[in-house]
DNA sequence: GTACAGATTGAG
DNA sequence: TCAATCTGTACT
């Protein structure tokens, strides 16, 4: 509450994580990821999600019921962390979504910083913003719904209306290699965001 | 055990 | 256009 009310609302309950993904990764869409690191809050507003619906979507790395130590929470119910390192470099932050036993996520690909940053494009990219706020392998399977020190927000009252038409849906980004399901427009993106990533 | 490609990024 | 860098996955 105080001062921080200022900057961000409400927490997000887990109840919100648990409804279909494409819902979520769009409204998603304007809300505020908030994260503390020694007292101090990083937040910033997301502008760019993917969808990833397994076991049927090719692209998704719970395709066909595929389970491994790295995946495992993605059968969890919605509102966990799922984060990952890819090209042996850059880690992921994904939210788990809809109910326990459907391996389903959101990726979190740009956010546009709200506490002040010298560059509006410090975390418009999914490795980027994991870099920013510095995630990594300790917050795999973080209760985002009950964690101190990441969580997800609604916006300050005077900026929680996301105009619909803001909203944009485009093929995702780097998965080439996942046949048909290549083409679905599982990408959701603010359209006047300077944040948002590959631009 | 070994090979290989990947939900990316920034430099050239 | 390309290398960095390392783990999960699919084989031998």
């Amino acid at each position: 509450m105080e001062k921080i009310a200022l900057l961000v609302g409400k927490r997000l309950e887990r109840e919100f994580y648990q409804k279909p993904t494409i819902k979520v990764s769009k409204e998603l869409l304007g809300k505020y990821l908030v994260r503390k690191i020694n007292k101090k809050l990083l937040i910033g507003r997301i502008v760019e999600t993917e969808a990833y619906i397994g076991p049927q979507d090719k692209a998704a790395h719970s395709f066909n019921w595929r389970i491994s130590k790295r995946n495992i929470i993605e059968y969890a119910q919605g509102g966990y962390i799922y984060i990952y390192l890819v090209y042996g470099m850059y880690w992921q932050l994904n939210i788990v979504t809809s109910s326990a036993g459907r391996p389903e996520c959101v990726l979190i690909r740009a956010l546009e910083p709200i506490t002040e940053e010298k560059d509006i494009r410090i975390a418009s990219g999914p490795g980027k913003l994991c870099k920013w706020l510095k995630l990594d392998s300790s917050f795999y399977a973080k209760d985002l719904s009950q964690s101190r020190d990441i969580w997800v927000a609604e916006p300050p009252k005077a900026y929680a209306k996301i105009d619909k038409r803001q909203i944009v849906a485009a093929k995702r980004i780097g998965i080439d290699y996942a046949k048909e399901w290549k083409d679905k427009l599982w990408r959701f993106y603010l359209k006047s965001s300077p944040a948002v990533s590959k631009k």
